[in-house]
DNA sequence: ACCTGAACACCGTTCAAGT
DNA sequence: ACCTGAACACCGTTCAAGT
């Protein structure tokens, strides 16, 4: 009974049943022991859970491919992360911020920072614009949990919900009600994604001209 | 006893004693009834929390001041929700995905969709722009909530932290310790809500030479 | 028709007692 | 030194029984 073997079996819980049934119960019945031993290898369930998204986190940091620019990198690293949390819902639906001080989100910081330093901005910049584009890629999958827009069953209830709507309170909703319907988390992040890396280029010249 | 006092009383439980607190035996105590009769008015517990999130959302239709351009007033409005959210810290960590479909939040997506639509985007860019935006924005509060950067406890705790890494494995963390623990929420938020704004601006523009 | 008391089926966590 | 059984103090939710 190791670490490693409780948080396989919290992953396979979390994959196979949702995270609701991430309890010590079922943690302890899926390893043949008691509730109580869990607690020799883990402080907390919030210690677990710490465990298990830090350790998530690990696969953000396979290497891009090589000869891209940093914003080419960055957008690889966001997609694959977002993949990979989209392939985990459950441990996605346990991100907090707490988790941002273990080793796999300090190797991403690490990495990050290298990305933007090396793209011209100051360290404390740097610092600045790869927490906020964790931010939105952790958040875009957090938020969009529940709400897949390719289930087809969920657009059409969205369109309808639009549609009803009061013309006259809401008259933009009601108009373009069957299109705003099909926007779903996938345009949410490539729109957000776009937009910050442009944001990011122009600060970076901004501050490449600032300095000459 | 009405709905309106049970979203009261759950606020001032929040506001008090933290998002942890908030429980039916708690609400009943606090509005002295039994826990059963919150059922009549409430479906669920997730159903209440829906409402609550959803009735604080209703404070970001706030009008921006007049004579502002769309990227003034959308920052105006980012930063009234962000300060909001950071003065309810228990509402905040209460935040899911899946309030988005509520009567404040569809006012809040109906003004940014004239927002947007009004600088020129389509109605599908424009959904997709005010999407993201509200995922920063609200993302950016909810991941940073135990992590106040003012706390100069936190700060010197971080700054140690990244100092005693291995400065192989980490050698940026480690050389730029004192600047990386000082950069918090705030500059996350400014960073990222500046970068995303510019970067709409420039997907205007391009859609409008496309348009020509 | 409405509210209540009491229960049901769960939680995370602890700790004396065993081996 | 390690693990266990059993309990403690909580949850959200339901429902027969009362008024």
């Amino acid at each position: 009974m190791t670490l490693e073997a409780i948080l396989d079996a919290s992953m396979a819980l979390l994959d196979t049943r949702g995270a609701a049934a991430l309890t010590m119960r079922n943690l302890a019945e899926a390893l043949d022991c008691t509730q109580a031993s869990l607690y020799r290898h883990v402080r907390n369930r919030e210690e677990l859970v710490t465990l298990l998204v830090d350790r998530t986190l690990g696969v953000a940091s396979s290497v891009p491919p090589d000869g891209a620019d940093w914003a080419e990198k960055a957008a690889w690293s966001a997609r694959l992360f977002r993949e990979h949390l989209l392939r985990h819902p459950g441990v996605a639906s346990l991100l907090r911020g707490t988790e941002r001080l273990g080793p796999n989100s300090l190797a991403g910081r690490e990495y990050s920072l290298e990305l933007f330093i090396g793209a011209g901005l100051s360290p404390r910049l740097a610092a600045a614009v790869a927490s906020s584009l964790a931010t939105f890629v952790i958040g875009s999958v957090h938020f969009n949990l529940g709400l897949d827009a390719s289930d087809s069953e969920e657009i059409s209830h969205r369109r309808l919900l639009y549609r009803s709507r009061d013309a006259a309170a809401f008259p933009l909703l009601v108009q373009h009600a069957d299109v705003l319907a099909e926007v779903g988390s996938d345009d949410e992040f490539e729109v957000g994604l776009n937009a910050l890396l442009t944001g990011f280029r122009i600060l970076i010249e901004r501050e490449d001209t600032t300095r000459d």
